[in-house]
DNA sequence: GCACAGGTAGATT
DNA sequence: AATCTACCTGTG
């Protein structure tokens, strides 16, 4: 999208953000149609294209020609799910007692959950499996470019899950899709036979909509959670992947828990917004914060539930 | 050449 | 019920 600097509006409503935060909430694993270009990220979700930038602490965006600043602005208080105060809900978060989320929740004041479109969500996720997010953007955008209804700005959204049944599979593994393309595949066909499946999710209890999206084929616990998580908002869903699930292993000692263990642990530890603490958790494991990308730094709380020493020290 | 990557499903023990 | 294993493909 071709911008100029006359193009750039404030946005009154706008969250706070800091480079760190907006960069991890954009790109940073919840959403693979944002790219950073110069001062500014470029985002697709829906049929909006979007353009946002930090200036002087304040987001800014630009939008294509047509598009008035309360459509936008609108589509953005969505996407961002602007009606939560994500500050009070980290707040609420156990950070007092747990220091390894405290670190977290301090290199990434701001971090938001997004609430993207449901349907593209689960397609996201769907290619998600065992690929690193550079990986997953690329076969996003080779599926859009293939298939994608094209927008005023000449980029594509995403398919609808409509389109993408009437997709070969072989047309799909056409956009690096690997495996991936027989659940894309399956769960297109499936949700054409039922057109109702995803709005009834949409509306369900969590782990009614957590047990309908595992119906589908391709879509475990993990991949179930992440869409509740980052499609529905429903922030007590704790995607358990193999990052998140080294943070707990290594940085709070529960080597040998299981995976439903594990789940108990996150419900209880973190509470009904669990899944942003995961999210907090997630970034700073990445970003060698905290203990999970190398073993680099580790807590030594000997018991989970009771890990208030703030002791560190270095990994063998 | 070979292990590994935001997993899942089906087989085997 | 717990533990393998195949499944695609790009990257280091």
């Amino acid at each position: 999208m071709k911008l100029q600097s006359a193009d750039w509006q404030s946005w009154p409503g706008a969250p706070g953000f800091c480079d760190a935060s907006l960069s991890e909430t954009l790109d940073g694993g919840q959403a693979f149609r944002w790219n950073h270009a110069g001062d500014h990220f470029h985002g697709i979700w829906g049929a909006h294209s979007i353009c946002l930038r930090l200036k002087n602490g304040a987001i800014e965006y630009a939008a294509p020609s047509g598009v008035s600043p309360q459509a936008t602005e609108a589509a953005l208080a969505k996407y961002f799910a602007a009606d939560t105060d994500f500050a009070a809900l980290t707040d609420a978060l156990p950070w007092r007692s747990d220091p390894i989320l405290k670190r977290a929740i301090d290199a990434f004041p701001g971090l938001r959950i997004l609430r993207q479109p449901l349907g593209e969500t689960l397609f996201g996720f769907l290619c998600s499996s065992t690929k690193q997010i550079p990986q997953i953007k690329a076969i996003c955008e080779a599926v859009a470019d293939d298939l994608g209804h094209p927008l005023a700005d000449g980029s594509r959204a995403l398919p609808s899950w409509t389109r993408l049944a009437e997709a070969e599979e072989s047309r799909l593994r056409a956009a690096k899709l690997g495996y991936r393309a027989r659940y894309i595949h399956q769960t297109a066909r499936f949700l054409a036979e039922h057109p109702d499946y995803l709005s009834t999710i949409e509306s369900a209890p969590t782990d009614e909509a957590r047990a309908l999206l595992m119906e589908l084929p391709g879509v475990g616990r993990k991949i179930a959670d992440c869409t509740l998580l980052f499609g529905l908002g429903r922030l007590e869903a704790f995607p358990i992947d193999t990052w998140v699930q080294r943070i707990l292993i290594r940085a709070y000692g529960l080597e040998g828990w299981k995976p439903e263990q594990l789940l108990d642990f996150a419900r209880i530890h973190f509470g009904p917004a669990a899944g942003l603490a995961q999210q907090y958790l997630f970034a700073a494991a990445r970003a060698g914060v905290i203990a999970g990308s190398n073993g680099i730094t580790i807590l030594q709380p000997k018991s989970p539930l009771s890990s208030t020493g703030s002791t560190q020290k270095k990994c063998p």
